[in-house]
DNA sequence: GGTTGTGAACAAATTCACAGCG
DNA sequence: CGCTGTGAATTTGTTCACAACC
């Protein structure tokens, strides 16, 4: 069978993380094969979701088994990107941006904090979990050293759009952004938030219609 | 005419946040009326949708003008239930849980931090940002005590789903996780889940499309 | 003139249901 | 028989385009 010109819808893809997580954790757990209704429950989504997610990497699966685990962590880990490391710079060293440099989860994950930087000159100099913070106008530079990959905005509101235009300047592609304000990217650039106060209002939406008055909607729960 | 069968769009309602806070900016610049077109811009997204977004709040915009800044500011957080506070409890009071403890923007946004709790006996007695931690045994009393709406799970990825049954136990029916695992709840209870690993995954399956992967046919990935 | 509010058209995502294969 | 892979049906979300109204 051709290969076919795969377009992985965008739903799909930021389900495969799931996944991933969730074959890892079988893969630790020895299981060799998994059927789409464990999958899914597993990462809490329905079966036919998880077959036609899985069915656009391509056929690995075996009728009447299910997948094979480790074969499937080895195409999705390729697929979303993950056989290479993607180095990272966090840009703000207050105290999002420390807490994620302390957070050890990036580096063991493929994605390695290769520099922090902050507009702040008290800051430079200043060591966080054994990086050294530098001043952002060295971006360029640093950038261009250790071919920074993905930029994580952890600066107030107001410095994001001009930390963003930074680190396309730079040449960085991916930006995730923890400030909670709207920032406008060139469409050449991947754009991630990540937006505490929205979700507790999201929250609050859903909280108030329970509380609050008479019939409730039928609400959705599991992710 | 008879109030309305009004059913928000989950998608709207995860957008009513970010109009929100483009309103306050533009309150605050003491900008009284704003149009559709240009409300689009600043949530970066467009003015169709702005427009079919709003229209599920009520028909508060003026034909020929726009919308009044400081009305639809008071409609739309009745709506999202802003007018009230909902107290937050963080459960983990690790890297994360401490950041998120300091960080001052809840409190101020109308989710004040009620308390901290942790497993480990060691941080109970701790003090964070003003609050004392105390012990996650004590979740039923402290939220029936101050009346918390949120849970934050702030644990590691093998605590969440304990930590979420005990929230739901304890009668908190909205929950944010910070946890890279799955959680189940019951449907009553309403689920966010901010996760770092999978935004970066995500990011980097993107990453790779773009840094021309060398592998399967002539074919260039729109944005 | 300008801008909203909304049906209708379109597109994306989800779910169903079953043929096809191991 | 059991489970995948996938067309078809359905649901949800987006965008268009224009009548209605200020």
């Amino acid at each position: 069978m051709a290969e076919r010109a795969r377009r992985i819808p965008e739903a799909t893809v930021a389900r495969l993380p799931v996944y991933l997580r969730c074959l890892l954790e079988l893969a630790e757990a020895k299981i060799a094969t998994i059927s789409s209704e464990r999958l899914a429950e597993l990462a809490g989504v329905n079966a036919a979701k998880v077959r036609k997610d899985l069915s656009y990497l391509g056929s690995y699966g075996t009728r009447g088994v299910g997948y094979d685990v480790e074969y499937l962590l080895f195409q999705m880990s390729r697929e979303l990107g993950l056989t290479q490391d993607w180095p990272v710079v966090i840009v703000g060293v207050g105290n999002l941006g420390q807490a994620l440099a302390n957070y050890g989860g990036f580096t063991d994950r493929g994605f390695p904090i290769a520099a922090l930087v902050d507009a702040d000159r008290a800051k430079v100099g200043q060591k966080v979990h054994g990086n050294v913070v530098r001043h952002i106008d060295e971006l360029p530079a640093i950038a261009a050293e250790v071919g920074i990959a993905i930029g994580i905005i952890a600066t107030p509101a107001g410095a994001a759009q001009e930390v963003a235009d930074r680190l396309v300047a730079a040449g960085i592609a991916s930006i995730l952004n923890f400030a909670p304000a709207v920032i406008a990217v060139p469409p050449s650039t991947s754009l991630r938030k990540v937006d505490l106060a929205v979700e507790l209002q999201i929250l609050s939406f859903y909280q108030q219609r329970r509380s609050g008055s008479i019939a409730v909607g039928p609400e959705r729960a599991a992710n």
